[in-house]
DNA sequence: CTTTTTTGTCAATTATATATGGCAAAAAAT
DNA sequence: ATTTTTTGCCATATATAATTGACAAAAAAG
């Protein structure tokens, strides 16, 4: 559903990478991926500016 | 900082029917409006739909 | 093939988003 | 000026996001 993944993957980050610059466990990293839930806003930003993009490139889809 | 309040008044609606609307408390709609707190992607998506706008307007500036 | 890295998932715990009820102040309506 | 509606805020309670540690499987590297 989202392109946490696909952006990840473009800036050569890991999930523990990616976790590490937005100070959240891994876990939380591999949950948001696969949809398995509902991260808050300040964390959806967060990971929009690590990846170089925004709130509707990420999340915007259905 | 977002623009929640501005796009419930252009649609002519209040807090509470607001909150109706997306199935959560008028004081969650307050607090957010206020950035008294950080809500779910998901109720951001619902308000966003709501409002007939998107993530970025809504909660993309800083 | 063997070793190392990366990822998915589980269980238990902690932090915090959201609910509920109520009250006072501001705003709008009469 | 008075009444009604709308909003901000304060408690307490509940649901769930996020943490931590750990293990196995998949993927990548050697």
């Amino acid at each position: 559903m989202n392109k946490v993944k696909s952006y990840r993957l473009n800036q050569g980050l890991t999930q523990t990478q990616l976790a590490y610059k937005v100070n959240v466990a891994r876990q939380t990293i591999s949950l948001i991926e696969n949809d398995k839930y509902n991260p808050s806003l300040n964390l959806c930003k967060q990971i929009a500016k690590v990846l170089h993009t925004d709130l509707n490139s990420l999340f915007g889809g259905n």
